[in-house]
DNA sequence: CTGTTAGCGCTTTCAG
DNA sequence: CTGAAAGCGCTAACAG
C-alpha cells in the first residue's frame, strides 16, 4: 500500500504492478482487458489486483479520460411526483448502462436552473435538464454551452428532447368532458410563466373555438394540494359542473375540498386531473386523468444522452402521448 | 483557449495565465481567495479568468485536493415516497453547503445495496447509506470500508446514525387505537426480514404483553398499494375493529379496496397508516397516521455527514420521533 | 509576494 | 508484447 504524505494510505495501480512485478501500463492495460497483454501474465495482473482489492480511481480515470462515465439531472422539484418518477425511470436506465447519476433540485427557481445546469455539467459527461421556468432565449444560449444536453419537456436548438404531448392529451380530456355532457368548465391553471401551462391553455383555446356551446373559464390556481384545496370555494361557486385541474396534486386538492362541503363526486362535479400520480388511482372516488408515462420519459432521456456519449446524431425530439385514464371522478354532467 | 490532440478546445488555468501575463500557481492563488496574492494582481487575474469564462476543472482539482465536494446517496427504491422525501431533504442541504449529490437506486435488492456502496463511495467523500434490507453482519463489516457514512435508519460500529423511532410511534398509534376501544385489531406486515417490520412487531409484542385484553392479529402483506388492497379481504374476514398498516401505501390501498366492498370508514373500520406520505391528508377520509420526518432525516444525515467530512468525532445516533397525527380515518370502535 | 517544480493516479503514445 | 515517459488540469511545497 501507499503511503502518501497525509498519513492516508491507499491502494494505488504501483502496489498492484509492484505485486505482480511488472510496469504500471501493463496493470493498466490488463485491467481494462487489453488484448495486446500476455493471457497469463494478464491472469498474474489480475490475482494480484484481487489480492490488493483493488479498483482504478474513478477520479484519475476522469482526469485523464475526459469522461467522468456520470451524467446530471437537474429537475425542478424533487418533491414532485413526476419528476420523481422521471429521475427514478432515469436512473435505473443510467445504472444499466454502469452511468451514475447526479441530482439536483433547481427549487423551482430560474436561477438555480441556469447556474445548477453548468456546475453540474462541468463535473459530469451531460446534462438531462428538465426547466420548466427558464425562458425560451435563455434555455436557447444555455444549451449550446452545455452539449450534450437533452431536455425534457421542451425544445431548443439542436438539443434532443424527450416530451409528453400535453396538449393533445389535455384535448382528449375535454373531448371527454364534452361527450359527458359536460357545457360549462373550471381549468384551474398551474404556474403562469410555465411551458405546460401554456400548452394546456393553447389547447383549451384550441378546443373552445371549435365548439362553441362550451364555456372554459380559468381560475388562477398553483400547482400543489394546497393550492387546489384553496381553489375549492371558487370551483363550487362557478357554477361549473367539471373541474379540470393543471395536474393531480390540483385535482386531489380540490377533491378533498369540495367534498368535505358536501360535494358528491361525480354526481354534482366532475373532476380531472394530470399526470396519473402513483396515487391517482387510490383517491375516492380514483381520478380520471392523463397517464403522462414519466417514467419512460427518464428512460427515454437516458437513451437519447447515450446517443450522444456515443457520439451519434442528435434524433428527433420524441413525443410521447399521454393515455386517457377514465375512472371515477369523473360522469355525465348533472 | 488550449487546443488538444482530439480537437476538443478547453479553457486552462494555463490560458488565464497567460492572458493575466502571472504563472499558474498566481492564478490558483488568486482564484482560490489565498491572501498571500497581490491585491491588484488578484483583480487582474479575476479579470482575465471572467473575460475566458473560466472555471476550474472540477475533476482536476477533486485528484489533487483529495475530495470530490460530492457524496453518495444510496437509496433502495426511488419510487418510494419516503425516501424521496429523505433524498429531497438531504439534496437541498447539501446543495446549500455547496456539495453534489450522487444517487443510486438499489432496486430494493441486497446485493445491489452492497455493491453500490461501494462504487459509489469512491467517486465521491462519503456516502449516506439506507439500506434496510442488508443483513446486520454484512453491514457492520460494510461500513468500515466505507468510511465517512452516515446510516439512515440502521447502527452500525462506529458510523453516525439517524433514525425515526418507529417503535415508540408504533405503540402511540396501539394506544390510540385501545382508547379508542379497539381490542381486536390486525398488523399488515412489511417485508419479513427487514429492520423496519421488526421494529414494529417488537412494539406489537410489547403491546400487547402489557394489554392481555387486546389481540393484535398479523397478516402478511408488503409494502405499497397493491399488497394493501390485496389484503382487504383478509382484513375484513378478520373481524377486526382496527387495522394498522405496515405504511401509508398499504394503508391507502387498504382503504380503497375496503370501502370498494362497502365499508364505512372509521364506523367500520379504523385504519391507521405509517411515514404520513403527502398524500396522506387528502385520502378520503384522511389517514390516521405517524409522521416520519423523512425530509429532516435527511437533512441531519447531510449534517452528520458534514461533521465527518470536517473530521468531527461521530457525534450519538440521531433519534427522531413519529409524530401521531389523527384524522378522519380512526374513530370509536364499533 | 510570485514563479518553478513536483506530483494527485491513471492511460497512452512511443520505443524497444 | 512490454516498459519508459509524457501528460490530463490543477494545487502546494519549495525557492527566490
Amino acid at each position: 500500500m501507499t503511503r502518501r504524505n497525509d498519513g492516508t494510505t491507499r491502494v494505488t495501480i504501483a502496489d498492484v504492478a509492484a505485486r505482480a512485478g511488472v510496469s504500471l501500463s501493463t496493470v493498466s492495460r490488463a485491467l481494462n482487458g487489453n488484448p495486446t497483454v500476455d493471457p497469463a501474465l494478464a491472469e498474474r495482473v489480475k490475482d494480484a489486483a484481487a489480492a490488493l482489492d483493488y479498483t482504478a480511481s474513478p477520479v484519475a480515470r476522469s482526469l485523464v479520460l475526459g469522461r467522468t462515465q456520470t451524467v446530471a439531472v437537474v429537475v425542478p422539484d424533487l418533491g414532485n411526483p413526476t419528476f420523481q418518477e422521471v429521475l427514478r425511470g432515469l436512473s435505473r436506465a443510467a445504472a444499466a448502462d454502469d452511468y451514475h447519476v447526479l441530482v439536483a433540485d433547481s427549487a423551482e427557481s430560474v436561477d438555480e436552473e441556469r447556474v445548477l445546469a453548468g456546475t453540474t455539467r462541468r463535473r459530469t459527461d451531460g446534462v438531462i435538464l428538465c426547466a420548466p421556468r427558464l425562458p425560451q432565449d435563455e434555455l436557447d444560449r444555455l444549451v449550446g454551452g452545455l452539449r450534450p444536453v437533452v431536455l425534457i419537456n421542451r425544445t431548443a436548438g439542436e438539443a434532443p428532447s424527450v416530451r409528453a404531448d400535453y396538449r393533445s392529451a389535455l384535448t382528449a380530456e375535454l373531448e371527454l368532458l364534452h361527450e359527458l355532457g359536460h357545457r360549462r368548465i373550471v381549468y384551474l391553471a398551474g404556474a403562469p410563466r410555465s411551458v405546460a401551462n401554456a400548452a394546456r391553455l393553447a389547447a383549451i383555446a384550441e378546443f373552445v373555438a371549435e365548439h362553441p356551446d362550451t364555456e372554459v373559464a380559468e381560475i388562477p390556481c398553483g400547482v400543489d394540494f394546497e393550492s387546489g384545496a384553496s381553489a375549492g370555494a371558487a370551483v363550487l361557486a362557478s357554477g361549473a359542473t367539471a373541474a379540470l385541474a393543471f395536474n393531480d396534486l390540483v385535482a386531489m386538492g380540490l377533491l378533498s375540498a369540495v367534498q368535505e362541503s358536501g360535494c358528491r363526486i361525480p354526481a354534482d362535479l366532475s373532476i380531472i386531473g394530470f399526470d396519473d400520480i402513483p396515487f391517482a388511482r387510490y383517491t375516492t372516488p380514483p381520478l380520471t386523468t392523463a397517464a403522462v408515462p414519466a417514467a419512460e420519459l427518464g428512460a427515454q432521456a437516458w437513451a437519447r444522452m447515450r446517443e450522444l456519449l456515443e457520439g451519434a446524431e442528435p434524433g428527433e425530439p420524441l413525443t410521447l402521448l399521454p393515455e386517457l385514464t377514465v375512472r371515477g371522478s369523473t360522469g355525465p354532467a348533472a
